[in-house]
DNA sequence: ACTATTCAGGAGGTTACCTCACTATGAGGT
DNA sequence: ACCTCATAGTGAGGTAACCTCCTGAATAGT
């Protein structure tokens, strides 16, 4: 492509409005389950963190992760994930448990219903594969994340 | 790059966090001016608006664009803009004319001060070239504006 | 035992949006 | 002239997704 010195807008432009698109598609889709896009991420994030391998398929108890490394892992203060999770817990997706090992903290931990609406919404996405991010061919992708990954230190 | 099928954390998960760290090293750098990112956005579309070519410097009255349309540039809704446009207004840095050919519009033209503060600004950040995106090599860039360009339609 | 630190959450604030309803105006028809 | 309909900006009010500062309990370090 050899693009020459033409900026067109500007990248910060572009990154805006690509954001934008992704958050509002993001919210279509999530709209039928009423859930916004920082719950759904909250979620998947808490989910991913229980299941490191996704073998082990939770015990008789799951571990949980604390409050404090949700949000480390969301990037956003601890006092926000509080909030978020209490989002989750007031739909009966999460549930609260103490930390045996300290008493200061708690442990978030994903109820069946929110693993069972973490599948379905998973499955839903995979069906129709309406990503978003779909309609950029695979190496265009791949090209984004290397590039995104740069930018993310 | 051969990246076959491995972990990024899924795409949506780094431009997440892309687009807060651009969100946060803008709101830096344009906190010595006690401006949001939002702000100075407006202001930049705004004067990109009003200078098409860039030459035709500005004639006896700068035409100035009307609320709606800048709205329409930003991409948000005209009762957004009205409220960027009160914020800049209120620091002088623009100014609301009515527009002599439709007495319901107004239009929005940067005052001196404005386009004072719209070169400082500018100019502090060519100097620094921290303009996030630098630390990205030039041809990264282009493949990212790409790449964008194609999500946002 | 005493201090320093850490955890979660209460209180309250901010930014960047939104919709809905309203007023003033303009454009078109009859 | 009048009536209708669309459009421009904005007041009112709301939301999502963050934040900081402070408190109260519990733990860790000396």
């Amino acid at each position: 492509m050899t693009s020459s010195g033409d900026q067109p807008a500007d990248l910060g432009e572009l990154f805006h409005s690509a954001f934008r698109g992704l958050r509002r598609t993001w919210a279509e889709q999530l709209a039928p389950w009423e859930m916004t896009p920082h719950q759904w991420r909250a979620l998947m994030t808490l989910l991913r963190a229980c299941t490191p391998g996704l073998d082990a398929p939770a015990g008789p108890s799951a571990p949980g992760v604390r409050l404090k490394d949700l949000a480390e892992r969301l990037r956003i203060a601890p006092r926000s994930a509080t909030e978020v999770v209490d989002q989750l817990e007031a739909k009966g997706l999460v549930r609260r448990d103490p930390d045996p090992t300290d008493r200061r903290a708690t442990l978030v931990v994903a109820t069946a219903a929110g693993q069972q609406l973490f599948a379905d919404i998973t499955a839903q996405r995979r069906d129709r594969s309406s990503e978003y991010f779909a309609r950029l061919a695979a190496e265009d992708r791949a090209e984004l994340a290397r590039i995104l990954a740069l930018l993310g230190r």
